[in-house]
DNA sequence: ATTACTCGGACAACTATTGTCCGAGTCAAG
DNA sequence: CTTGACTCGGACAATAGTTGTCCGAGTAAT
């Protein structure tokens, strides 16, 4: 089990347009933090699809937040990169082979789908209880200062 | 993401070897379950290498479990076939850029990965309150049945 | 009207997973 | 003790998913 390693750029975009009161080109987001600005445009355009953020297009344009931070949760993003299908896919083994058990006695998934499923909704429900904005205010915690407020000048300035 | 479709073989295995009183075959194990022999040989080896299931040579060999049931959790198994590293990867991006943060002030992880850490130790943690043991006896629950017997005898049948 | 800058989806390169094969080793039987 | 057949184990391809790249359509400012 591993997840794409788009997700962490997409999150770390989230936090940083936090600080930013004017639209974001992907391209200003790559250079920040030094990825690639062809793919980080892909993991934007998820994010775009699913709601979280709006682009605008033409000279000033960019990425914004559509929501208040607040109430975006680290879910929406993980899901918006990732997709929302379960992490593990039930095949119903238990149908099949010499002492397959008939599909009318199958309508409830076996107990090894229960606890995966039971697993993975533990899961989301952690990161359902994270917001962007719980990020942002770490990141001001951790280093005690002004690191979000110099990402936010960053981004002011440079501008043509 | 999403995690390798060999994990639920695996499961399944696991919960047949406790009806069996002798070795079991990779061969019979994959033709009760219908699946290909040769891809389920590769994940019990898997499981073998991580010490939960014991292989036997020869003539009447096969796969044993090595501990009662009731010791080997469902965590086990997984993290024997998908290896115990975790899913999110942090590649400290905060290190990186023109507004990056200098190495000694990221002694410990950032707040992103710590919420995708917490949300993987949920996860993991609920599937550490599972056995194998308990998925046997949900098999009975479900079917209130000798399902787990028919496996037992069809295992012990057909033998040589 | 022009121009330059933006996003968006279509197009390859690469890596990891899935699937297959044959040889080494071992136990049971004759 | 010899034979034989059956078992696992690791090395070898095929496939699918991810990572990475490109160029055209559209838009806002000039």
């Amino acid at each position: 089990m591993k997840l794409s390693g788009g997700v962490e750029w997409a999150l770390h975009c989230c936090v940083v347009l936090t600080a930013a009161s004017r639209p974001v080109p992907a391209t200003r987001l790559a250079e920040l933090h030094q990825v690639s600005s062809t793919y980080l445009a892909k993991q934007l355009q998820s994010l775009s699809r699913a709601g979280l953020i709006r682009s605008a297009q033409g000279k000033s344009g960019g990425y914004t937040l559509t929501r208040p931070a607040g109430e975006i949760t680290v879910l929406d993003v993980v899901e918006a990169i990732e997709g929302t299908g379960p992490a593990f896919v039930c095949t119903e083994v238990r149908q099949r082979g010499p002492l397959a058990c008939p599909p009318e006695a199958c309508t409830a998934p076996c107990g090894i789908a229960r606890t995966m499923y039971a697993a993975e909704q533990a899961w989301r429900d952690k990161l359902r209880e994270v917001s962007i904005a719980d990020l942002a205010r770490g990141v001001d915690a951790d280093y005690e200062g002004e690191v979000l407020g110099q990402v936010g000048g960053w981004l002011a300035a440079e501008r043509s």
